[in-house]
DNA sequence: TCCTTCACGTA
DNA sequence: CGTACGTGAAGGAG
């Protein structure tokens, strides 16, 4: 009988599958209205309504483990000893995965004192005895050892379960360098904590593997053992009781006495009633929908079942199919569409190498394909709908519309972008894509591509329309759980900056290559002077980025005092060494830290050097959606994080420089803006009147706390008073003040005490927000972006502190960030209306840089200095600092 | 090879 | 026992 006649049995051990589906799934985002978690279940239904499609097995069953004793645990009661408890929120999700299979015909099997891979092993003995191809899916190694030519194992990768990975013999030769048979030898010698079978102490599968080269067998590397050398060698000689146990516990029986054999598991129709009952009543609608195509392609149900459960299934819309339109059709498509959906129309913008290739467009009822090709007359009037204002939403609109301009499309009307609005409101972020969303929003499961979704089946791929449709669906959920202060935030604030960030991003900035270069040399050599150094000092070679050789010199080598433990032992770093510096002077620490800082920097450098693209320029990416306070991050490269403080760092910064056709660059920073929001939200009537004075605050307030006259605070006070000003808006502790100034703690008390008798408005106004932030749970920015903090309720200690420490910087933080995104739109506007070349590029949480065109420098100076300083209207001014220069370095000030 | 930890750069 | 980020090296896990 050839292969392809072959009946297919499909096994599938159901409890590791379904644990994996538990680990795999957000179990929050899978429950029923009255509590049930359904995460397990639905991602075992999920990958079995996808290996019923493609496999098409003609037999299947799922095999279940009674209870966790078996023949084993009586052999050796620790077996699987070190399994914790079960979740509770797995347990009961079983029987329920046992009832759906019921409904879906499927057979289950059980036998009291085995394990369900021992029924695996049977019925694969016996269906290959009686001319089966087996297909075995577990998420347990000792299958492997079932594999032959005629039984092949779907192992789930680390994902989950949404990916199996297809071992046949060659393919466990491939991985392992064994054959099938062999494996549970390995497996021996290795041990398997997860199930509490500890193996032979620095073997791996390496050596486990070249053992049983060298010596053919398990049996064989034990009569030998005498001769493996090392210690290894002797791990062997006394464990060698291990591996035995192991390898006795690890074979599977596969005699196993079932009440069915292979061709009882015929597969069967489903009951469809059954199967509408138990998936309704766990919540499951758009699996109810896979399982009927599937049935319907398979068999006899058809389009009319499909159509049946649609109906079924209330308030879901099935997916429509989509359609390609041209020219006139398609005109009037969009006027109808537009027409009807007055909050926008989906779209979905198909890239490719970061150029345009297709679109999806999505009404409330129909979905539009439309494969991009330029130039193309017949698709005229979607660029025409594209560019106008009519509303448009997407889901993660920057890199789509970077694509659409460097294809040289213009994209007007953009409403709502789904990734924003869920941010602004889980600002946390748990939702990073489109998929993501609609799980949490709409409780669907989005067919997709990524590793991450449970269906990676090609043929349900989510391409451009159905991203639209979807897009579309989770918008209105989104926005309605918004308020009122958040949808402004959203549409004043978030969508303006989003097409700015888009043009930043596309411009990137001008960076020199050969002063990289030449730096990025001269710090290796620095470098390597100072580890030379360092070696001398201690007489030995050790890596001196390696935290943990450090531990081996300093403590015992030095015999250094401890320092503050970490995890993996005492901390090395820049604080703990400076204490060590002082309580035990010795010159190594001091190399050790210059050492750091070169390297650091060269890193640094290295990093941006390669970032630099063929026209001279980096371009970094903002993330929007990265901080949970409402600031922008930047990355690839991170340009929010080049040195400034030394003057090598300095350095860095001169390399960032005006382009070419830009004659200067313009840097143009807000002081102290966190401090003068603090004055604002607490009306501190002290710190008001030191910003609306115009002295400088720092200054004023070291003047306070020292005791002398404000020209007399030195740089040095002021540096501390500055440290201090900025660590209360954190949620400093007297403690940490104390360590930070190198003073005792009854010192720093004071120090804090003074400041609060000065401000003492700020004192009460930390405590408010944290208090008001506990009975809201969420802090509200001056303009309404909230972050919400469930942590305040805690019972750990760590955790609410923590969180008390956050929620009273947000409202400082987001607020700072609220101000510089408003004055960045309206810097665009303004250099758009004055029809300027000089142009924005960067920013850096309360610094923006732009490079400037020949003759517009006081044009572009006012509008900056304009939209800066009247980004908001505070108690007290925000200024401006307003920098020139050739680089970055010469234009601070 | 992948993942976590440490250390450290910025505001 | 100070908030918010991103990056890279080392070293453990596999």
């Amino acid at each position: 009988m050839s292969d392809a006649e072959k009946p297919t049995l499909l096994v599938i051990d159901g409890h590791s599958l379904a644990f994996r589906a538990f680990y795999a799934l957000p179990v929050d985002s899978f429950r029923t209205r009255d509590g049930q978690h359904t995460n397990a279940i639905h991602g075992f239904l999920s990958m079995l309504l996808l290996l019923l499609q493609n496999e098409k097995p003609t037999h299947i069953a799922v095999a279940f483990d009674i209870s966790r004793h078996s023949f084993r645990t009586r052999e050796y009661a620790e077996y699987k000893g070190t399994r914790g408890e079960t979740p509770p929120e797995f347990i009961g999700q079983i029987p329920l995965l046992q009832d759906a299979l019921a409904a879906m015909n499927i057979v289950t099997v059980e036998k009291e004192d085995y394990e369900a891979d021992d029924i695996l092993a049977t019925f694969a003995k016996q269906g290959v005895e009686q001319g089966f191809h087996v297909l075995l899916v577990s998420g347990d190694r000792d299958t492997i050892q079932l594999v032959n030519e005629n039984v092949t194992l779907l192992y789930p990768n680390s994902q989950g379960v949404s990916q199996l990975k297809r071992y046949d013999p060659a393919a466990v030769e491939e991985r392992y360098g064994i054959r099938p048979e062999q494996y549970p030898e390995v497996a021996a010698l290795v041990g398997e904590t997860s199930d509490n079978l500890p193996g032979i102490p620095k073997v791996g599968e390496k050596t486990a593997v070249k053992w049983l080269g060298l010596y053919g067998s398990l049996q064989g590397i034990l009569d030998n053992a005498d001769e493996i050398k090392g210690v290894v060698g002797q791990n062997l000689r006394d464990n060698r009781e291990n591996a035995v146990r192991n390898r006795r516990l690890n074979r599977l029986v596969d005699d196993v006495e079932l009440p069915v054999g292979p061709t009882d598991l015929t597969r069967q129709k489903m009951n469809e009633d059954a199967v509408r009952e138990i998936f309704g009543r766990l919540e499951f609608r758009t699996l109810l929908d896979r399982v009927y195509k599937l049935e319907g392609s398979g068999t006899t149900a058809g389009a009319e079942g499909a159509a049946e459960i649609a109906a079924a299934a209330p308030g879901v819309p099935a997916t429509p199919t989509p359609r390609q339109l041209l020219d006139e059709e398609l005109r009037a498509w969009f006027e109808k569409a537009t027409a009807a959906h007055p909050d926008g129309l989906g779209l979905s913008v198909e890239t490719l190498d970061g150029k345009v290739i297709g679109f999806g467009v999505a009404s409330a009822t129909e979905v539009l394909d439309i494969p991009w090709q330029a130039g193309r007359a017949d698709y005229l009037p979607f660029e025409t709908w594209l560019a106008s204002d009519a509303p448009k939403i997407l889901t993660d609109a920057k890199p789509q519309l970077k694509a659409l301009k460097r294809s040289d499309l213009v994209l007007g009307g953009l409403r709502t972008d789904n990734l924003v609005a869920g941010w602004l409101l889980r600002p946390s972020l748990q939702e990073k894509n489109l998929a993501q969303l609609v799980q949490r929003y709409l409780h669907e499961v989005m067919p997709e591509a990524d590793a991450n979704q449970l269906v990676p089946d090609d043929s349900v791929v989510a391409g451009p329309p159905i991203q639209a449709w979807y897009t579309l669906r989770v918008a209105p959920v989104i926005l309605g759980e918004l308020s009122e202060g958040s949808r402004s935030v959203l549409s004043d604030i978030e969508i303006p900056v989003l097409l700015a960030l888009v043009d930043m991003e596309l411009r990137g900035v001008t960076v020199s290559h050969e002063q990289l270069s030449a730096l990025s040399s001269e710090l290796g050599e620095k470098a390597a002077g100072l580890a030379a150094s360092a070696y001398a000092e201690i007489g030995r070679e050790v890596n001196l980025g390696s935290p943990k050789q450090l531990q081996d010199v300093l403590f015992d080598q030095l015999g250094m005092p401890k320092t503050r433990a970490n995890k993996t032992g005492y901390s090395t770093d820049a604080g703990a060494l400076a204490d060590l510096q002082e309580s035990n002077p010795h010159p190594f620490l001091d190399l050790l830290l210059q050492h750091r800082d070169a390297t650091k920097l060269r890193q640094i450098v290295e990093t941006l050097d390669k970032a630099i693209d063929a026209t001279g320029r980096i371009h970094t990416t903002y993330v929007q959606v990265g901080s949970a306070t409402g600031r922008i991050s930047s990355n690839d490269p991170n340009l929010q994080n080049i040195p400034v403080r030394t003057e090598e760092g300095r350095r860095i910064r001169a390399a960032v420089q005006a382009g070419s056709g830009y004659q200067t660059l313009l840097t143009a920073d807000y002081s102290q803006i966190e401090m003068r929001i603090m004055a604002h939200l607490s009306g501190d009537p002290g710190l008001i009147e030191a910003f609306n004075s115009g002295e400088d605050l720092h200054r004023f307030v070291g003047a306070r706390i020292f005791g002398v006259e404000p020209e007399d605070v030195t740089a040095l006070q002021r540096t501390k008073v500055k440290a201090m000003s900025y660590g209360l808006a954190y949620g400093l502790s007297a403690f940490g003040l104390s360590k930070q100034l190198r003073i005792d703690t009854a010192q720093a008390k004071q120090l804090m005490g003074d400041y609060f008798e000065r401000f003492g408005a700020v004192r009460a106004y930390l405590r408010q927000v944290v208090e008001q932030a506990k009975v809201d749970g969420y802090t509200e920015t001056i303009f309404g972006r909230r972050r919400p903090f469930p942590e305040l309720a805690s019972p750990n200690r760590v955790l609410r502190e923590g969180a008390e420490r956050a929620a009273l910087n947000s409202p400082i933080q987001g607020s700072a960030a609220d101000i510089i995104k408003i004055a960045m739109i309206g810097i665009e506007q303004d250099v758009t209306e004055a029809e300027l070349g000089s142009r924005m590029l960067l920013q850096v949480h309360d610094e923006l840089i732009f490079e400037v065109v020949d003759g517009e420098w006081e044009r572009l100076e006012k509008i900056v200095r304009g939209r800066m300083a009247g980004a908001a209207d505070l108690l007290v001014p925000l200024e401006v600092q307003v920098g020139r220069g050739d680089d970055w370095d010469s234009a601070a000030h």
